[in-house]
This record gives C-alpha cells, sequence and structure tokens, in this order.
DNA sequence: CTGAAAGCGCTTACAG
DNA sequence: CTGAAAGCGCTTACAG
C-alpha cells in the first residue's frame, strides 16, 4: 500500500500571486484583506489567480507582520464534565461566525498546567483569551493582567476577575435550592459530591446551603465528598450508603445532575420511593434529568449562553468597543419537578 | 469602575534576553529549544534572565521562521454530540503531552464550512490535521492531498483514506445488533434515527441492517429519520408513535444511545414493558444505558480511543516515523443487556 | 559550544 | 488607487 500522496510543492506566495496577476505583492494583500479597497477588474484578476496557483494564505506570516492573530485561547479544566463541553460550544459559535479561531487548552483541574496553558498560548499573539473559573495561580493572574489584552473568566461570577466575567453565583444557586428543600419541609439535608476540594463551584453551592440552613437553625452538615470523578454510577451508590448509615437523611443535594440523575435511576431498580422515603436534588439541568421516573428537580446553568455572552464581550473589546458591563451575572433557574 | 490593567509594554523579545544574559540571540533560541545543546551554567543564565524579563517566546515568529508549527487543526461536524467531543478528548490528551496545541473547528455538518476550516487552517503550517468523517467535498480532499502532510480521518473505518484513517466499520456495527436482535427472536425491527441523510454513519449501521435482515429473508423496512437533532425526547415520542402507527413491529434499533435511552425512560413512565411488547436497542455506550431500566443493549465505540490512537498516528508521522499501519479499524463491543 | 547573516511571508507606514 | 521599503521575532544554515 503505498501512501496516497502528491510530492510536496514550494509553497504558493503572495509574490506569486501577484506576479500571475501583473500586480505588487501590496495589492493583492489589500485585495484579500480589504476587499473594498481596490478595484472590482482587479478584485476579479486577483481571485483568479489565486484559484489557478491554488494560494493559500500564511497566516503565521500575516500574524507576525500584524503583530496579532485571530486565535482565542479557550482553557477548560476538563473536557469530560460536559459542562464545560458546552460553555467551548457556545464560544465556538460566536467566535468561529466572527472570524475568529480557538485553540483549546485543558488544564486537568491543574493550576500549574493552567500557567503553561495561558503562557504558552500568548506566545500565539491572541487579540484576547477565555479562561475557566477565577481560582489561578497569582503567577497566572499577573501573567494576564500585565498582558494587558482582554481576558474573560467564565463559570461562576466572582468579585474582582482579572478583566471581565461572565458566570453565575454558584453560593445563590446552592441558596435557591436549599429554600426550596426547606419550604418543602425537608428537614436533615446533605449534600453531595465528587472531589469538592477540587471543583471548588460545588463547595460554593454547598456554603449558599449552609448558610440557608443556619438561618433556619437546621442540623448543619459536612458535605459528603468522593475520591473519583462525578458519574451516574456513584450517585447511586451514594443514595444507597446513605439510606444505609445516616436513616435520618430526608433530602440529598447532589453537586451535579449526572450524580442525582444516577440515584434516581439506582432507587427506581431498588424500588426506593423519592421523594417519599428522600427527596433528590440536582444542578445543572441534563438533558435525562426531566426524563426520569421521578422527574429530577434541578437548577438549569445557561452554559451554552455564558460561552456565547462570554465570546461576545470578548470580541466587543477586541473590537476596540466596551462592554456595558464588565461583569456578567448570568441568571439560573429552579426547576421544581417531581424528586423533591 | 476602572479596568483592572497595568499598561501594555514593550514587548520582551529574545534579543532582549540575549543582551540582559549577555550572550547572542541565537544561543537563548539554543538554551529553550535544545537545552541539551548548552552548557548548565549557561543556560542557569539565560533562564534567570527569561524570568526577569517575564519573556514569552514568540511562536509565531517561531512557525515563520521554521516553516511549521506544533498547532494540530481538530475538524468535527458538531460540539453538541458527545461522541465527538470524547474524540476530541481523547486526541487533547495525547497531543497536549507530547507538546502539540489543538485548534477547533467545527462544520456543524456543512461541507462547505468544512472546507473553508481546513484551508483556512492550513494557513496556520501545521505539521499535520485530522478531521472528522470520511465524506469530504472533492476539493477538500483534493487541497489535503496536495498539501502532502499526515491527515487522519477518525470516525468511521473506510476505503481510500486521504492519507491515515482510525475508525470503526459502522456497517458491522449495524450487522453485529441486527444479528442479536434476530437470534433473539425479533422479527419485525425498525432503524430509527435523526437526519440520516446527514448522518451518514447511521445510514451505513443502517445498511449492515439491512444487509442482515435480507439474508434472514426478514421484513425490511426503511428507516425511520426524523429532521430534528437526535435527543431523549424525540426518542421517546417516536418510541410511542411506532406503537401507535407500526403495533407489529416488535424491536426498535435506534441510531444512538440518546435517543434508545430516552425511549426507555418513556417506556418506565407510560407502563410499556421492554423488551416484551417491544425490544430497544441503541449505538454508542453512554454511561447512563447501562443504568437505566431495563438496561440497554447497544455497541460500546471507542470515541476516547479513536482520538488517541489518530493523534499518536498523526504524532509519529509528524515525527517522520511510519506507523505500523496506515488504515487501523477499532473494534466495538456488543454489550448485551436487559432491553432486547 | 557560540555567533553573524539571511530569510521565513506577510503587513505597516509612508510615498506617489 | 497602487507600490517600494522596512520590519515583525524568530530559526536555519553556515562559520569559527
Amino acid at each position: 500500500m503505498s501512501p496516497a500522496k502528491v510530492p510536496a510543492e514550494r509553497t504558493v506566495t503572495l509574490k506569486d500571486v501577484a506576479e500571475h496577476a501583473g500586480v505588487s505583492p501590496m495589492t493583492v494583500s489589500r485585495a484579500l484583506n480589504k476587499p473594498e479597497t481596490v478595484s472590482d477588474a482587479l478584485r476579479a484578476r486577483i481571485e483568479a489567480a489565486v484559484d489557478a496557483l491554488g494560494y493559500v494564505q500564511n497566516l503565521v506570516a500575516g500574524a507576525l507582520a500584524s503583530a496579532g492573530s485571530n486565535v482565542i485561547p479557550v482553557i477548560v479544566p476538563s473536557l469530560s464534565n460536559t459542562v464545560f463541553v458546552e460553555i467551548v460550544a457556545g464560544i465556538q459559535e460566536v467566535a468561529q461566525a466572527a472570524g475568529f479561531q480557538l485553540m483549546l487548552g485543558n488544564t486537568e483541574y491543574d493550576l500549574e498546567r493552567e500557567y503553561t496553558a495561558v503562557s504558552t498560548f500568548l506566545g500565539w499573539s491572541p487579540p484576547g483569551m477565555i479562561i475557566a473559573g477565577m481560582r489561578h495561580l497569582d503567577r497566572t493572574r499577573n501573567l494576564l493582567k500585565r498582558w494587558g489584552k482582554p481576558v474573560v473568566e467564565t463559570m461562576e461570577f466572582g468579585a474582582q476577575p482579572i478583566d471581565m466575567n461572565v458566570g453565575l453565583s454558584h453560593f445563590k444557586a446552592g441558596e435557591a435550592m436549599t429554600r426550596h428543600l426547606v419550604e418543602r419541609g425537608y428537614r436533615q439535608i446533605v449534600f453531595v459530591g465528587c472531589r469538592i476540594d477540587a471543583d471548588y463551584r460545588a463547595a460554593q453551592r454547598y456554603k449558599g446551603m449552609d448558610r440557608v440552613l443556619a438561618r433556619h437553625g437546621l442540623a448543619r452538615r459536612d458535605p459528603i465528598s468522593y475520591t473519583e470523578a462525578s458519574n451516574p454510577e456513584r450517585g447511586g451508590a451514594a443514595l444507597m450508603e446513605i439510606l444505609g448509615i445516616k436513616p435520618k437523611v430526608d433530602a440529598i443535594f447532589f453537586a451535579n445532575d449526572d450524580l442525582a440523575v444516577g440515584a434516581i435511576l439506582r432507587a427506581q431498580r431498588e424500588g426506593i420511593a423519592i421523594p417519599k422515603r428522600i427527596a433528590v436534588a440536582g444542578f445543572n439541568g441534563l438533558p435525562f434529568a426531566s426524563l426520569v421516573t421521578p422527574a429530577l428537580t434541578t437548577i438549569m446553568s445557561p452554559r451554552h449562553e455564558i460561552g456565547r455572552i462570554a465570546a461576545q464581550q470578548l470580541i466587543e473589546r477586541i473590537s476596540g468597543r466596551t462592554p456595558a458591563r464588565r461583569r456578567v451575572d448570568v441568571s439560573f433557574e429552579l426547576q421544581v419537578r417531581e424528586s423533591t
């Protein structure tokens, strides 16, 4: 099996196109980048030359000459969590439509790797950057501040962003869900998550919950945190463990819907009555949440919208405009369903 | 609220570092890129200068000078489908570890946009490219062939790849599931998907099914294709429609697990006995598939592994080595569970 | 082991 | 509306 390859040819450059069209390279550059500054006839001739030679613009050279590229780095802590992927998808949608390319960095929740990613990406002379979360190494924050170009921190809404911030208040989300549970009459509520130390947004939701419980003079428990990554099976197992070890607990607030849906599916199989025996609540608003029986009470987080707004804000600033708000608190929605 | 920005400083270049360290720029370049070619003392002095000045290597200039970057473009048809995201995650894992960056292109299943993405990405002088699927415009295929650098087509295993190919045979997957259904005694089987015209991999699974049905002399039906994108709710609705309109159908082979799990959740709610009244099978192997009741019979596709192998093959070739196989047929696994 | 020269393929800024 | 010159910040290839 011989490789299905045509031998690599000499790179076709702007100069080649210019010669072919009988103009200067500068004119070709203009015809390509600012078509309106060139006469129609000339533009047609140049386009013909481009097609004839199969010219592909060297973006690297362009970026160097103009000291800037149209590549936007996006840094996320994980690609196995749908939540981040949906934010990336939202960013993609807006960025690609505006002619920007996305470079993808995955930190695996490691702040050192985040620093490395940021500083590498800076080497691509991007016009701005989008980064998930507001918890970074001081070095990272300083590097980005000194850099001085637009930066959007996404996911959570918080104080003192590096530059811009688009997200939701996880503390408030925790409060909102807990208020609902308390109103419904649940008194022994426990928070269950995975790797809550690293998933500090889940920890914020827990704090919101704790605040509400304290206000109502209800029993306050430490969160239960498992060491594996969130997955539905873990949610089901957690439910069974809690029923066994802490029979008084009457409601579980799971850190996310993966866990909560897993708990409901397990309950179904085991014949455990939800919410009668124990109530279950989640966070995120996964598609399956509304379809399981009982349907899951959860909080819808607008991931896609966060991504879109983040990209819009960034592009506004890249284009030299000033967005109305530097910090955007996107709202969430409590979906009360059957599981509570 | 004044922007939390420090004024942008003059860019620190290699030359600045060289002056600070008292050597030539060339030596700094070597110390940074090939540390082993420089004495320890010198390297330490240069690293100190880098830190002192906060130097960030300009990758754009490097890429232009060396006529190549370490950016690998990855082109997928969608980010809303988990399947592609998992492939991207697999690629990320291997590529990032080997020092490559990923550029992300989303075609939204539009082959024209795919062409645009490919030709734009070529302008970044990448050392190779990974692209989902084997169905492209002739222009796209020709462009990539003429380009002459390593290209991996992923997702499906097929004939005549542009260069390399890593994926699974969807035809065989369709055959395997159908053989199972026939063995189990189902005789009136229907294939249900969404946008099967665009989702040609689903169409290949259908063809595999059709072949097996024909061999067994069983009833062959056209696939049922909905115009919306795949989602669990659609799966549930499809189940109900088929029960109403085609009561003889005794098994549904869904194009993917999103639809199939949706069907099972709906059946649960409606009190429809699966597999007794009607059997349900899926494709992909989503986490929820094994947790619903009844657990879903499906085919596990190794998305993450496809991504990893694709990246490995590409990097092998970028590094000048020749992978053992140019085409890799990754295996899939039939998971027989309760729903059939 | 270290350095001076040339050049990668564009765009900016200045002329005409 | 079009072009000649200079330069973006590196690396390659050649010397010493």
